[in-house]
DNA sequence: CAGATCACTTGTTAATTGCAAGTGAAAATA
DNA sequence: TATTTTCACTTGCAATTAACAAGTGATCTG
């Protein structure tokens, strides 16, 4: 059962603001990036990312995700404790900003991971195809 | 004088991780579209932007870019109680993620400014340079 | 010189975040 | 079957951050 869309009213009708609203906060983007490259689908496995998400904090940014149709929530066939999260379309579309986010931040501090971004730099284009093969791959599996 | 430096480590090396660190917030990526798109460039302009920052927020947002080597300050040669606030080269380079957030947003979002959104779809890599090359003259300017 | 403007600070209150602990249902184990 | 563990949270509380209103000092304008 889909929970209730925070749709308070933005600030300004600025396209830029509107992510700025959705996803303009320190977490948000790291749990889509979780999803997105590293295949996570649960809850424990989002507390056990580098970062280390307090677990109320999680529980908040899944649902105003799952408000704002990013991500999608369905129970588990085998386990019935367990909610299995995945990016809908609207959460797949974020690939290229979080892609361009990766670029800047890897072109302009320190950070690790120079084989993503060799991959990235190399032909984003193909990147980011493959980036969506893999997840409807992964997604449609039954583990 | 440029202000210190705010950094302390990063919660985890991942270049996204850095990003929204970073930029992560309500009020940054806003500050630099004013800055980037529509070429304000004192604190005032700042203030008056659609979503209405507050006073405190702002000094502190702008300290923060600075910080990080997003914007530069310099005095007003004309007016001595003036700043004037650019951006920096890095700063320019957030272009395409705030490209990218615009798009989203455009695509999922009821949003406004449809004349700029048909300008990126036409040719993003055109507006990008565009954009890049528009600053640069306004940069030059004396008024 | 009076008043306005500029880039902020300084309170104060409200909201959000982060931490630790706890909860109930379901599954695994003894 | 009884106990323990796992799962997805919730609750309580302290600390940080944000938002609002008002004020400040330097500078400029009339």
């Amino acid at each position: 059962m889909p929970r209730s869309h925070p749709r308070t009213k933005f600030r300004s009708g600025c396209p830029l603001n509107a992510s700025v609203e959705i996803l303009g906060d320190r977490w948000s983007l790291l749990i889509i990036r979780d999803m997105m490259l590293r295949g996570f689908r649960s809850y424990t496995q989002f507390l056990d990312s580098y970062e280390h998400i307090a677990t109320n904090i999680l529980a908040n940014r899944l649902k105003k995700l799952e408000g704002y149709g990013i991500i999608a929530t369905q129970q588990d066939s085998l386990d019935r404790r367990k909610l299995i999260y995945t990016l809908t379309e609207k959460g797949m579309d974020l690939a290229p900003v979080l892609t361009e986010m990766v670029l800047w931040a890897a072109a302009h501090e320190k950070t690790q991971n120079p084989e993503l971004i060799r991959q990235i730099k190399k032909d984003k284009q193909k990147f980011l195809v493959a980036v969506r093969q893999k997840y409807l791959q992964n997604s449609s599996r039954s583990d």
